[in-house]
DNA sequence: AACCCTATATTTAGTGA
DNA sequence: TTCACTAAATATAGGGT
C-alpha cells in the first residue's frame, strides 16, 4: 500500500485561464482552438447587444481556413446594403476619377496610420518588457504605453506638435472646401435595397429576436454552433 | 493598481455587476450606456481575434440612434466585398457596384497592405527608429508632407483622429504633473467615442488594433499577419 | 474539431462625479 | 456623455476526453 510517494492523480488540477500575448499565436492547434473559442464568443457579443439594445449588427469573419463565419441581425446582407448605401460606394460613371483620386487619399492616409499603430505596437512591447522587468503597471492601451514612457518634456512638446498639425489640417481643409465649391461632384450612391436574402437561416432565442447565419451551416444558438 | 491616496475609511459599496436578463433594457439611458461600452468590448474581442489568430474581419453596427460603427481589418469594404461574392448575390445592382468597387479598390488595398506588412517588418528589425518618433519636435514629422494629399473628408477625419489624441496626451501630462510626485504613475485611461455632432470616432483601446468610426466608416486594420 | 473542467483573466452593471 | 471604481458575472487558456 504506497500512498506517500504516489501523488495522488487527482490533486493536480489545471493552472487555469493563463494570460497570454496579444500577438498571432505560435501553436497552430492553439490558434485552432482559439478561434473556435473566441469566433463564438464574438458571435455570442453581437447577438446580446443585439438584443440588450435592440440594434443591428453584423459580423463577418474569414477564418484561418478561409471559410466565412458570420452573424448578423436581420441578415448581415441588410446591414452591409445599409453599411454601403450609406458609405457611398466608390463607384460611379461620374465620379470615377473623383473616386479614384479619393481612393489613393484614403488609401495613403489609412496607410500612414497604420504605419504608426504598427509603431506604437512595438513601442508597446518593449514597454512591456521593461514594465515586467520593474513589476509595474499592467494593461496598457497602445498609444498609452509610449506616452508612458515620455517625460513630462517631451509630451509638451509632442502636445504643440500636435496642435501645429491640427492647425495645419484645419487649413488644408479649408483649401480642399473651396476647392469642392467648384465644380466637384459628389454624386451620392444610392443603392437598390435588397431585400432579405433567402438562404440564411434564422434560430430564434428565447427572447423571439431573429438571429440569422449565412450559409455553410452554421447555426448561431445563443452560444452553441453546429454544422 | 491602486494610485489614489483615498482614506481607507470609505465605506463606499457597489454591488458590482449584476446579473442582467437577456432582453431589450428598458432604461434608455443605462441602455445608451451599456450600448456604448459592449460596442466597446465588441470591437476589443474582433481585434484580439484579429491579432490572435490573423484573420480577417468586419463588424458593422447600426446604435439606437442609427449610426453606423465599424470595425474591419483588412477594411470592411473588403470582407465584405468577399462576403458579397462567395455568397449567393441577392441583387445584381448592387452586385455590379460591388465587383466594379473590388476591382478599383483590391489593387490598390493590396498595394497598401504589402507596404504595410514590409514596413512592420522593417520596424520590428530596428526599434531604435522609434526613439525619432518620440522627439517629435526635432526631426521632420511623418505627417506634414502627406497631409497635403489628403482629401477633405479623410482630413477631417484625421483631424478629428488627431484632436482626441491630442486631448488624451494632455490628460496624460496632467496625470504626470499630479502624479510627478508620487511613485507610480499608471494611469489606465481610456479613449471613447467623441459622440455628439454627427461624428465619432472610436480608438480601440486595449490591443491596440482597430480604429474605426462613424459616419462614412474609415477603417483602420492593424497589419500583424502571415500564414 | 467539439466538449468538459477548473482556475484565472476580463468584462461590465450599477453607481457617483 | 464620459470616467473611475468595485464586485460579480463571464469568457477562456490549458489540459483531458
Amino acid at each position: 500500500m504506497k500512498i506517500s510517494s504516489q501523488p495522488p492523480m487527482i490533486p493536480r488540477k489545471s493552472k487555469g485561464r493563463q494570460k497570454i500575448q496579444m500577438r498571432r499565436m505560435v501553436k497552430e492547434s492553439n490558434l485552432l482552438v482559439t478561434f473556435s473559442k473566441r469566433r463564438s464568443g464574438l458571435f455570442k457579443k453581437a447577438s446580446e447587444l443585439c438584443i440588450l439594445c435592440g440594434v443591428e449588427i453584423a459580423v463577418v469573419v474569414f477564418s484561418p481556413g478561409k471559410k466565412v463565419f458570420s452573424f448578423g441581425h436581420p441578415s448581415v446582407e441588410m446591414i452591409v446594403d445599409r453599411f454601403l448605401t450609406q458609405n457611398p460606394p466608390p463607384n460611379s460613371s461620374t465620379s470615377q476619377l473623383m473616386e479614384a483620386h479619393r481612393n489613393a487619399n484614403i488609401h495613403e492616409l489609412n496607410r500612414q496610420l497604420t504605419c504608426v499603430i504598427s509603431q506604437l505596437e512595438v513601442e508597446k512591447s518593449r514597454s512591456e518588457e521593461l514594465t515586467k522587468i520593474r513589476k509595474v503597471g499592467q494593461d496598457n492601451h497602445w498609444w498609452e504605453a509610449p506616452v508612458e514612457n515620455l517625460g513630462l518634456q517631451e509630451l509638451e512638446q509632442l502636445k504643440a506638435a500636435m496642435e501645429l498639425l491640427k492647425k495645419n489640417i484645419g487649413e488644408q481643409t479649408k483649401r480642399h472646401l473651396a476647392e469642392a465649391a467648384k465644380p466637384m461632384p459628389i454624386v451620392p450612391i444610392s443603392a437598390g435595397s435588397i431585400g432579405g436574402s433567402g438562404d440564411s437561416i434564422d434560430v430564434m432565442k428565447g427572447s423571439g429576436l431573429g438571429l440569422s447565419m449565412t450559409p455553410h451551416g452554421f447555426v448561431l444558438g445563443y452560444a452553441h454552433f453546429s454544422r
